[in-house]
DNA sequence: ACTTTACCAGACAGGTCTGTCTACGGTCTG
DNA sequence: CAGACCGTAGACAGACCTGTCTGGTAAAGT
């Protein structure tokens, strides 16, 4: 069932998809669809937690992946791997900013949610630069960060078959040619 | 009227906002609302063509007021000017991308009047990279999008405040440092 | 055997959505 | 003065929205 809203959420946008919609395609009963969610922000809400666990999941598979990495490199294939995902068909950006798009609210528990993803991955990043002996990892996750959305946005509105090339260009400039003694 | 939907579709969304809610605000009747636009997403493709207007207003007068700087510098007002916008009360984002958001269909007029605007937008940056001899104006363009979309996101979701501040940063690396002989 | 829990099918209420239509009032032009 | 045009006010259709409720089924725990 949140499988289903999950998708069809991600593919059209949260207020195009009615509750009738979701539990057709789920094939479950209203009454049922409301004894787990007592309301549809609530389904939203858990749509992006959803995708927050699965990230991490991808991501701790990644990072377990790539221990052995020297860290530049790692934080290199990260964001291959960020583009790779862009590039999978039926991919229509970060389902973060799309959801703050239609949810203007900053009080409202969705924007909670994507707050806390940006957090996450802010440190994360940071925590990236720290082990590859980064001057100064706070200022470069926020620049990576910036890189990250434009990522987001840029795969799903551009040619997303260019973005490797762009990345690594980017990244090449952000964090110093590959060989570069400074950083 | 369009003043007012564009108020409106900017501030809450496009799929958020009613026709009713439109004609009571702009206090107009439905009929002759549905006299000028058939439909609408033809508002809509109004409202985001309107939209490029105004930033093509904008960065006219700016390249105009301008003109005396040095390529470099006018490159790093741009996008300070940029976070000047993002930084003003009630921003929410870039709207096209949010619009993009809500239009999954990329045959659809409205994703047309979106590329349209990143075409322009890509073209100008390349444009004034160029004039700043920059040896690779497009690869650089490229990424400057990227930190562009990011920076639109990032107003709207992260501390708008911190953002001239990590742009100044970005782009020194992106670019280069000011003072380097290289580009 | 009894209760709780989970589920289904679907009617229903009350509201909002887009879009059409009627009926009426000005205002400008020939 | 007549007709074309532009606008208002608002009823209306038909679909869809969220959310509730009734009634019946089945399984699982105690």
């Amino acid at each position: 069932m949140l499988d289903t809203a999950s998708t069809l959420f991600y593919a059209e946008g949260v207020h195009a998809v009615g509750v009738d919609r979701i539990i057709a395609e789920a094939a479950v009963a209203k009454a049922t669809f409301y004894h787990h969610f007592p309301a549809k922000d609530t389904l939203v809400h858990a749509y992006l937690t959803e995708q927050f666990e699965a990230q991490r999941r991808t991501v701790a598979d990644f990072l377990a992946d790539s221990a052995s990495l020297p860290p530049r490199e790692v934080l290199v294939r990260f964001f291959d791997l960020i583009v790779e995902i862009g590039r999978r068909p039926g991919f229509r950006g970060c389902p973060f900013i799309n959801a703050a798009a239609e949810f203007p609210d900053v009080a409202h528990p969705v924007r909670g949610a994507i707050l806390e993803h940006r957090v996450w991955f802010r440190t994360m990043v940071a925590d990236l630069l720290t082990a590859a002996g980064d001057a100064r990892p706070r200022a470069g996750a926020d620049i990576l960060m910036l890189l990250r959305d434009g990522l987001a946005v840029g795969c799903y509105l551009d040619d997303a078959a260019a973005m490797r090339g762009i990345v690594h260009d980017a990244l090449d400039r952000i964090l110093g040619a590959p060989d570069d003694p400074k950083r």
